[in-house]
DNA sequence: TTGAAAGCGCTAACAG
DNA sequence: CTGTTAGCGCTTTCAA
């Protein structure tokens, strides 16, 4: 298939009367050429519709202008927004963008297996693990590029991260269910296995009863896992244990929506009888009903900025250690606030 | 950066006792290698950590096993199913996924400037609109494997398309309008300018009218834009005009998250005074109040569907011209359901 | 079953 | 300011 003779620059150079170093230095503007050459290259380029091929000159210039990004599995409302921002910021500077999930490929040993790495990429943006802690290493040993999104390096690794400030984030949204709406029984649902957002929000959601001597009860903390499904599940686990709740932070959006729901089949009214909060501000956030109270973490931003660390770690071999992002408190009526 | 001395082919032929032919070799998978020889250069393929580059790979073979996504926008939560059906597509089939938007690069005149193409790899996915025709058809002549998704290929082409039925679907769908909630001045919102889903929508609405001896009434169809900014734009626009409806087709789900709002503040009850429905069968749409009545589209199905025709014909050169995906009804309260 | 060798199309010294 | 040339790391004939 395909086999229609593409212009190669070799084309292009002969047709403009000039070396095909010349072609190469107009298209990538290094080098000086005379206005009126230049011109001319371009001409021929248009007309013989040339465009470079990617695997020659990455071959040659041992750069692939393509940055990968590693997921698990795009799944839940979360992945649209950070999508847009990747996608926003690879285009801005000029990179291609592969994008690869490693969910559901668990047969992967040996680094010839992972289908994006020094191989063919610049560089990798890794969001939270989707890449096990030893391929980390192994990258960051063979000195390629890497920028971890959502969750931090491995101990004594120096590799940039950028994330959002979960743990204030986390302690304003109970200091205001605690001080706004009277709150003092306060389940958390905490996150998959490992996930270190639910990690420090947590932390900021402990630090917060503290701060107002209300006793942490382990009973009111479960697995949410991040996930709508698991979140109906915490819900019939937190009322099978009989404690008294009068708010749930559901660890994030997606949970919350299944906390919602499995209150309303339980019978219980949302916020009258149990308030319930979120964490993110996922599109949908808003349409629940009641429509939920929630941080608003800059997910977009996030993706995006982490793409600029990463493109400056490639140019320059430099950048923040630690990008995080500030979140925003959204109230609206599942918490009982009017 | 990342200066460490990759191991390549020759490495690992040295360090196996064997030319780099017989190396090649064992990679893909061609000719014949002894059992024997065949162990010994994976077992130092491990060792060594080797990854074939995928830039030489390209070069020497002419094949960049990658297939281009081509978008407009990442945006609304159509995206996230696409998304989804799309890299498992490419990952079952073991090709890499590169994602381009076309949005706000508007200067996109030469084919150089065409991120996705030819140049880097082996065939493209385009998503509605997001590719001017000129260049479809400058593809299609250099024999370019491209699928499309959610359009139709330009008169004459012959590219193969995959989606989904909507005219049988918007047929179904107004048909229960009229014949279970006795509707009949219903409005129908039309999605962007050339949008081919919108038109096959259209059809299916004129078509159940006809069907019913209901006149089409021009006054009752605007612009949705598949959009839920538009949606809300369009209720104002339909109420000014001051003609009866008893129910709005919003063209989309995410135009009938707009159309709802819009109603609401105008102080309207969905669907007491005004049934609204939708077609997609968004994750968001059950979640709507009240929720929404629509129609399912397999949207990550269609997706990877697309991926196996792209790959079929990269392949051998031949796909199914049309694949048309079902849809089903989804009754929900939004259209007066109980 | 294996090896030698010729490129693939481009970049990047190095000359001039 | 422009041209010559040596590879980049791999696949793929062609021979052996």
């Amino acid at each position: 298939m395909s086999d229609y003779a593409r212009a190669t620059i070799a084309d292009v150079a002969e047709r403009a009367g000039v070396s095909i170093a010349t072609v190469s230095r107009v298209i990538n503007k290094t080098g000086q050429v005379s206005a009126a050459t230049a011109a001319r290259v371009e001409s021929v380029i248009s007309e013989l519709n040339y465009a470079p091929q990617a695997a020659a000159r990455g071959l040659a210039s041992r750069r692939t202008n393509t940055i990968g990004l590693i997921l698990r599995e795009i799944t839940g409302e979360f992945f649209q927004p950070m999508l847009r921002g990747i996608e926003a910021g690879t285009r801005e500077l000029g990179y291609d963008l592969l994008i690869h999930c490693t969910h559901r490929s668990p047969e992967v040993q040996s680094p010839a297996n992972y289908p994006l790495s020094e191989h063919n990429s610049d560089g990798l943006l890794v969001f939270t693990d989707s890449l096990d802690e030893a391929e980390i290493i192994r990258l960051y040993y063979a000195q390629f590029p890497l920028v971890l999104l959502h969750r931090s390096a491995p101990p004594g690794l120096h590799i940039p991260c950028v994330t959002c400030e979960n743990k204030s984030g986390a302690r304003r949204l109970i200091d205001y269910l605690i001080e706004q709406r009277g709150c003092r029984r306060i389940a958390f649902l905490s996150g998959p296995d490992g996930a270190e957002d639910s990690y420090w929000r947590e932390m900021g959601y402990r630090e917060s009863l503290a701060a107002h001597g209300i006793p942490f009860d382990p009973r009111l903390v479960t697995l949410g896992g991040f996930d709508q499904h698991q979140g109906r599940i915490a819900v019939h686990q937190l009322l099978s244990r009989s404690v008294q709740i009068d708010a749930i932070f559901a660890g994030d959006d997606d949970t919350s929506i299944g906390v919602i729901d499995a209150l309303k089949e339980e019978g219980l009214r949302v916020p009258e009888d149990i308030a319930v909060v979120g964490f993110d501000d996922i599109p949908l956030a808003r349409y629940l009903t009641p429509p939920l109270t929630t941080v608003r973490a800059p997910i977009e931003t996030a993706a995006r900025e982490a793409v600029h660390q990463l493109v400056r770690l490639i140019r320059t071999g430099e950048a923040d250690r630690l990008t995080l992002l500030p979140t925003e408190l959204i109230i609206r009526r599942s918490c009982g606030a009017t």
